[in-house]
DNA sequence: TGATATGTTATCTT
DNA sequence: CAAGATAACATATC
């Protein structure tokens, strides 16, 4: 689903495209998925998209910004003159706006933005710029891969938590960026068990998982992300990495090391799919 | 038809 | 009180 390398994706296409244009228009058509005063940041230039773990922000000329959270199904869609030939994919709905779109931000020289969520989980916030860290969601957000967590702090956070593995993976406040589907391959890739406590696991196999979570991550990012659900790029196209799962969504089919029939259980409340066979 | 999937947060339990 | 577990959110899909 939209996790690090999916968001890190939208991100990039954003910083393409808007950085530089001004909002001109906000049309909100589902209210309660943005939050604040639209008339904050109309007139305003866009000048940088960051991204937190699985959020983003757009910054603004104006001291303000637009905070955002996709959760599940949101997209972020950007269309122009020079863009229009392309063709969308259907999981945006096919042609913009649709009963998808909850909100449309009009840009300089004709350009639009779509704000499409399916199941209107995600959300939008404007806020000052200075007042970013003040969302819970950004505030609470643990260290991230590629960032500020390094091996020696992955390594502190693993050998103090109760939680199963996979679980902890995927909490947002210890570490950022991780979803379901990185945390099942990355963990088949380092040959654990994900129902085994943090804590129990050893600094060599510590020192594995680690590198491997940097690698499924990776390999998401050069795939352009997991269009397994409704997951589309700022240019309403998928990504790749659905083509190559390790584990995720591969129950009841052979494990790609050992051919052993993968299976499918619950923890924490999420699917989760491992081989029983060669993950210890 | 109704169970299922998902990220985060609110709420319940231990 | 804190850590962990679970329910709730919405809706297309199988």
């Amino acid at each position: 689903m939209p996790e690090l390398p999916e968001v890190e994706t939208i991100r990039l296409g954003l910083q393409k495209y808007v950085v530089g244009k001004t909002i001109e228009n906000v049309e909100i058509r589902l209210p309660k998925i943005l939050s604040g005063d639209p008339k904050e940041i109309v007139g305003a230039k866009i000048i940088d998209v960051r991204r937190f773990g699985k959020g983003l922000v757009i910054d603004l000329d104006n001291n303000h910004s637009i905070a955002i959270h996709i959760k599940l199904t949101g997209q972020f869609i950007y269309r122009d003159s020079e863009t229009s030939s392309l063709k969308l994919s259907p999981k945006t709905g096919g042609t913009l706006p649709n009963k998808w779109t909850h909100v449309i931000f009009k840009l300089s020289k004709s350009a639009v933005l779509y704000y499409n969520d399916l199941r209107q989980f995600g959300w939008i916030r404007i806020v000052k710029s200075d007042k970013i860290k003040e969302i819970s969601f950004f505030k609470d957000l643990g260290p991230e891969f590629f960032k500020d967590l390094t091996f020696e702090k992955f390594s502190n956070i693993t050998s103090k938590s109760n939680l199963k593995i996979k679980v902890l993976l995927m909490d947002q406040k210890r570490m950022s960026g991780i979803g379901n589907i990185y945390a099942n391959d990355a963990l088949f890739d380092a040959k654990i068990d994900p129902r085994r406590s943090a804590k129990q696991i050893s600094e060599e196999e510590v020192k594995k998982l680690y590198n491997s979570i940097l690698k499924v991550l990776t390999l998401g990012l050069r795939n352009g992300g997991a269009s397994e659900l409704n997951y589309v790029n700022a240019l309403g196209q998928e990504g790749k990495y659905q083509n190559h799962f390790l584990a995720y969504a591969r129950d009841g089919e052979k494990c790609i090391r050992c051919g052993t029939i993968m299976k499918k259980i619950t923890l924490g409340g999420r699917g989760t799919y491992f081989c029983p066979a060669c993950q210890k």
